[in-house]
DNA sequence: TGTACATCAGTGAACGCGCGTTCACTGATGTAC
DNA sequence: TGTACATCAGTGAACGCGCGTTCACTGATGTAC
C-alpha cells in the first residue's frame, strides 16, 4: 500500500470517497468524474476500469450511503431498546436518525434521496425501508398499533419522517438548534403514530403502495427481467 | 402580435414557457438557457435582456409556479367548501392537490421542491405555506384541533405531506391508479390532524421551525437587509 | 527459484460537444416637439 | 402630421471552458510450470 505506486490497490473505494467528498462541497451534482479522478491522483481513464459511466459511479455511491443508513438507522434503534418503557421510543429514533443525517449531510441526502439512483439489481441492505417496517411490525407486535392498521402503515410514516428531513435538508424549513430538530422529529413521528392508532378501519383490503426497493425484491424473487 | 417580427412581444413568459416543457420533457435540470432561447426562435443572448443569468431564468420558473400551486390549493379548499361537515375535509383537499401536482407534474415538482431556487425578494403569492397555515387557523377557530397545538402544527402537516409528494415524484414510492394516491393522501393528512389534536401538551414556548419563504416575510418586514 | 506469459489496472492524448456569457452591433418602437 | 432621437429588444460571432468517453498503449502483478 506504498505512495506512487503504478496500481491503486483500490481504487473504487478512493473514486466513491472523492465523489462524495465533492458532493458535500460543491452539492450533489455539482462535480465531475474528471475532478473525482484528479483527486485520488489518476488519469480520468482508469476511472473506466470500475464504473461503467459517471452515472453508474453516482448510483454506486447512493446505494453504498442507501445501505451505511440503513445500518445507522438499526443501530439508532438499538441504543434506545433499555429504556425503552415507551413502545414508539424506537421509532423516534428511527426518525431522529434519518432526519439529523439529512440535516447533518445535506447534499449527500439529497443525492440519495432524489431516488433513481439505485440500479435494479442494487442489494442495499439493509435498506432503510425494510428497518423502517420492522420497527413498525415490532410496534403493532408489541400492541401499540392496532392490527388492521398495520398494513401501509409505513408509507404514512415514511412520509412524515421523509417529508421533514427533505424539507430540512433543502432549506425550506429552518430550525436552528439540535434539540429543537430532535423536538420536531419526535412530534412529527408521534402524531403519525398516534393519528394511525386512532384509525377506525382498514385503509383497503391490499396495500396500494409499494417501495421502489420491494418492487426490486419481488421482481428478483419471480425472476423477472429488468 | 403578429409572427416574424424582429420584437417579440413577451419573450420573458415566452422563455419561462419553454424551460417549463423543457424541464417536463428532459428533467429539471437537463437543459440549457441556449435551448429554450431556440424554442422560442431567438438567439441565445436575448434571454439575457430578461434574466441575468440562466440561474435566474429558473428561479423565475419556480417562484411562477409556487405561486400558481399556492392559488389551486386554495381553490381546491373552497371547491370542498359546499359539502364540508367534516372540517378536515377541505386540508385533505389541499393534500390531494399538492400531491396529485407532485405526481403529474414530477420534474417541475422537483425543480420548485427542492427549493433553494426562491430569490431574496421574490414575491410569492399566494404562497403554498401561506395557504396551509390559514387552513390549520381555519380548523383550529372551527375546534377542530386544540388551540395548543396549533403553534407549529403546519410543519407536522407540511412534513407528511411534502413527504408523501416527493416519495411518489421521486419514484421512491408507487402508486397506481389516482384514486389509491386520494386515499393515501387522505390516510397521511387524517392521521397527521388526529394525531395533532391527540398532543397532551404544548410542544415548546416558541415555535423552533420557520419556513424560508416566512423568514422572507420577516426579513423584508423589518427591512434588514439580504 | 526462475522464467514465460496472460491478465489486470493504469496512462495520456484525442474526440466532439454544447454550454453560459459577453460584446459591438442594429432594427424597431415610441415620445417630444 | 412629420421628423429627430433616445430607448428598447433583438442579432450573431466569439470567448474560454470543462465535460464524458474512447482508444491504443504499457507498466505491474500473479500464476503455471
Amino acid at each position: 500500500m506504498a505512495k506512487g505506486r503504478y496500481h491503486h490497490g483500490d481504487l473504487r473505494s478512493a473514486l466513491l470517497d472523492a465523489a462524495e467528498t465533492l458532493v458535500r462541497e460543491r452539492g450533489a451534482d455539482d462535480w465531475s468524474l474528471r475532478e473525482a479522478s484528479a483527486r485520488v491522483g489518476v488519469s480520468p481513464s482508469a476511472a473506466y476500469h470500475h464504473f461503467a459511466s459517471r452515472d453508474a459511479l453516482v448510483r454506486a455511491l447512493s446505494e453504498r450511503t442507501l445501505a451505511w443508513l440503513g445500518k445507522r438507522l438499526g443501530q439508532e434503534c438499538e441504543r434506545v431498546a433499555g429504556q425503552a418503557d415507551d413502545p414508539q421510543r424506537r421509532l423516534i429514533a428511527l426518525g431522529r436518525g434519518y432526519v439529523t443525517w439529512a440535516l447533518d449531510d445535506p447534499a449527500m441526502a439529497r443525492l440519495v434521496l432524489r431516488g433513481g439512483a439505485t440500479g435494479p439489481d442494487s442489494a442495499i441492505s439493509p435498506h432503510p425501508h425494510d428497518v423502517l417496517s420492522a420497527e413498525l411490525d415490532r410496534l403493532a407486535e408489541a400492541g401499540g398499533l392496532p392490527a388492521f392498521t398495520r398494513p401501509g402503515a409505513e408509507f404514512v410514516l415514511w412520509a412524515a419522517i421523509h417529508g421533514l428531513a427533505v424539507l430540512l435538508a433543502d432549506g425550506l424549513v429552518r430550525i436552528d438548534d439540535a434539540a429543537a430538530v430532535d423536538a420536531q422529529t419526535e412530534r412529527v413521528v408521534r402524531a403519525a403514530l398516534n393519528g394511525l392508532a386512532r384509525e377506525t378501519s382498514p385503509a383497503a383490503d391490499r396495500p396500494a403502495a409499494r417501495s421502489a426497493h420491494t418492487e426490486r425484491l419481488a421482481r428478483r424473487a419471480t425472476g423477472e427481467p429488468h
